[in-house]
RNA sequence: GCCCACAUAGCUCAGUUGGAUAGAGCGACUGCCUCCUAAGCAGUAGGUCACAGGUUCGAAUCCUGUUGUGGGUACCA
């Protein structure tokens, strides 16, 4: 058994390694394990003649089976019509693998190789994780490219309830993710301040108005009756006395600045902050709403009938025509959405998400297929689609309505639960699931969120390193990897090693969850290396060692929960 | 009616692009603090992966149908 000492400093020292242990080829230092088989598999497949069939290395879910099994054997059974194990043997003879990085592989059952990669492929991460700090898992994919997030885009008829928690705190996780791979973010806020809803909205508050005047004024029918809106009528009252008259735009106005600001205040409690709003009026105002509507009748899309406007989608392939301006003369939400769009789309960002309910599954298509009519390239648009939140309470389905004031605030949820919890209540869970949210619950959960599984992780190793500090120990860049041989130890180092696969996937499918779950497997394997193996003792050598391997999974914790936008305690 | 999603333990949800014996938390039960934080660890119980077919070496995952839930289907966005 060879041993070395690591330096932390030089990350040249990955590289140059000879003279610590055997000497290995540069490739194997820099590239993953799995790509590397993936292409080494190829390579011996192409000497078998087998260059149609793409390898496939996944990891496997035993450990009996080694850190990485592929399954072309069984894929190859069908075209060679013979059995796999004796394919695997061949492909294996064939396979060239560097015998410093895997263990002897392994054929099993069905057919499957499975390969074992040594530890001190796994040790070697230490340094470079310590050496990378909060930069350390970073990706590149988005770098020197823009992306624009929009989410949340309520129109402020009332108050964030804990349905629009959900896609705030999806969209800005999303946000966070892009960032981390390098991309240059906009989170975006998309509202409507001139159409019904905010109509309604200001007649409701001009009703509260005179009714706290003393007058016997009706709510319009269709009128938001939140309380919210009283206290809006009051403060008229205060600032501006008697003197208003019903139609004054004062009262949709001084609605929609009170609201807003208690929209921002809520999403600011959740760390969350909007660098740009955009107004739908702005694209009436500016004729880009008429210029869609032009451009697409100038391609013969657009036809008049029963006093609407319609868009021709039946000739372009969907099964119905959608109405782009109602009788009324107002435009469907459909025709902005194109404008706004299509205003995205000439920012020039290099990706444009748009997170929505599952209530604009239909609009989007519509959107795009009009886009893509004007020749507009879409591809950078990306659309996240998320299922409703169903809230309960007492057993029973809670219907949520903004206008019916039926709701509880995302602020309410905010002060009981805390902003930790609340993140990773949405986080955790796919966005394509119906979740259900039970009321009742809400404070009792917040006190067994698995979030504090995570965050007590992080603590518990902060602790370790004051509890060390008070001896007089402290992490030196000298420390010997080889003594982290417990079992406890490698699985933590394994699932570290996983971390930027993590970050990848949660890239390519913009799905935040993916990382949270990375994350309790993590946290998983640090509390069962806590049980199993004291961190400070009166070996100095595997102290050191020791020191050096919760430093580096307190990194990447951190690096974990910072993506998500929650905390990484020192105490709790 | 038609279109889109979804259905996994008593409850809330994972399940790494079709892999090997389907997992976690909560709830129930049993152990573990003389020792860096027990918000933890180890274990027991709990499953017809909605149902029925199909595709193939192999299905919770893909296809078809049925049932159920949520959403949409110009005049709420």
């Amino acid at each position: 058994m060879w041993w070395c000492i690591f330096s932390v400093i030089p990350p040249a020292a990955f590289i140059n390694w000879s003279g610590c242990g055997p000497m290995l080829p540069r490739v194997q230092l820099k590239m993953n394990p799995k790509k590397f088989l993936v292409r080494q598999l190829t390579e011996a497949l192409a000497r078998l003649g087998q260059t149609d069939t793409i390898p496939e290395v996944s990891p496997t879910r035993d450990p009996k089976f080694g850190d990485l099994s592929t399954n072309v054997s069984l894929k190859l059974t069908r075209a060679l019509k013979r059995n796999p194990l004796e394919i695997a043997e061949q492909i294996l003879a064939e396979l060239d693998l560097d015998v410093d990085l895997f263990e002897q592989p392994t054929i099993t059952k069905p057919g499957f190789i499975n390969f074992t990669i040594r530890n001190d492929y796994y040790r070697r991460l230490i340094p470079e994780i310590i050496t990378g700090g909060d930069a350390y898992g970073r990706g590149q994919t988005g770098n020197g490219q823009t992306a624009n997030v929009e989410f949340v885009s309520a129109n402020p008829t009332g108050p964030l309830t804990v349905g629009h928690g959900r896609q705030a705190v999806l969209g800005d996780a999303v946000a966070s993710i892009l960032e981390w791979h390098g991309y240059e973010v906009i989170r975006e806020y998309y509202y409507n301040d001139a159409g019904r809803q905010m109509r309604i909205l200001g007649q409701s508050v001009e009703a509260r108005y005179f009714q706290e005047l003393g007058q016997a004024v009706e709510l319009p029918e269709d009128g938001y009756r939140g309380e919210y809106l009283r206290e809006i009528a009051r403060n008229l009252v205060s600032e501006q006395g008697e003197k208003l008259k019903a139609g004054d735009p004062i009262f949709r106005k001084a609605a929609e600045a009170v609201i807003f600001a208690d929209i921002k205040n809520s999403l600011a409690g959740l760390g969350i902050h909007h660098q740009v709003f955009s107004n739908e009026k702005n694209y009436y105002d500016s004729g880009a709403i008429d210029r869609m509507v032009a451009d697409l009748r100038e391609r013969d899309l657009i036809y008049e009938k029963e006093a609407a406007t319609w868009f021709k989608t039946t000739a372009l392939g969907k099964d119905q025509d959608r109405v782009l301006i109602k009788s009324s003369g107002e435009p469907t939400y459909r025709l902005p959405d194109m404008a706004y769009h299509r205003d995205k789309l000439e920012r020039n960002f290099d990706l444009i998400v748009d997170i929505f309910g599952a209530d604009h599954q239909a609009t989007y298509p519509d959107v795009l297929t009009a886009l893509k009519i004007l020749e507009y390239d879409v591809s950078p648009i990306r659309v996240l689609i998320h299922q409703f939140v169903t809230l309960v309470r007492s057993g029973q389905k809670v219907k949520m309505s903004t206008r019916k004031a039926n709701f509880v605030t995302l602020e309410e949820l905010t002060e009981i639960a805390g902003k930790d919890v609340v993140r990773y209540f949405f986080i955790m869970r796919g966005m394509n699931t119906h979740l259900n949210f039970d009321l009742d619950l809400a404070e009792d959960e917040s006190e067994k969120n698995p979030v504090y599984y995570l965050q007590y992780a992080h603590a518990r190793i902060s602790n370790i390193i004051r509890h060390g500090e008070s001896l007089g120990i402290s992490f030196k860049d000298q420390y010997d990897l080889t003594l982290l041989t417990h079992p406890g130890e490698i699985q933590l180092l394994k699932q570290m090693a996983r971390f930027t696969d993590a970050t990848e996937s949660a890239l390519e499918s913009l799905e935040p969850q993916v990382l949270a779950t990375y994350l309790q497997d993590l946290a998983t394997a640090f509390h069962k290396f806590y049980v199993d193996c004291r961190v400070i003792t009166a070996d100095q050598r595997l102290t050191q060692a020791r020191l050096a391997l919760i430093y580096a999974t307190r990194i990447v914790l951190a690096n974990g929960l910072g993506i998500l936008g929650l905390t990484a305690p020192e105490k709790m």
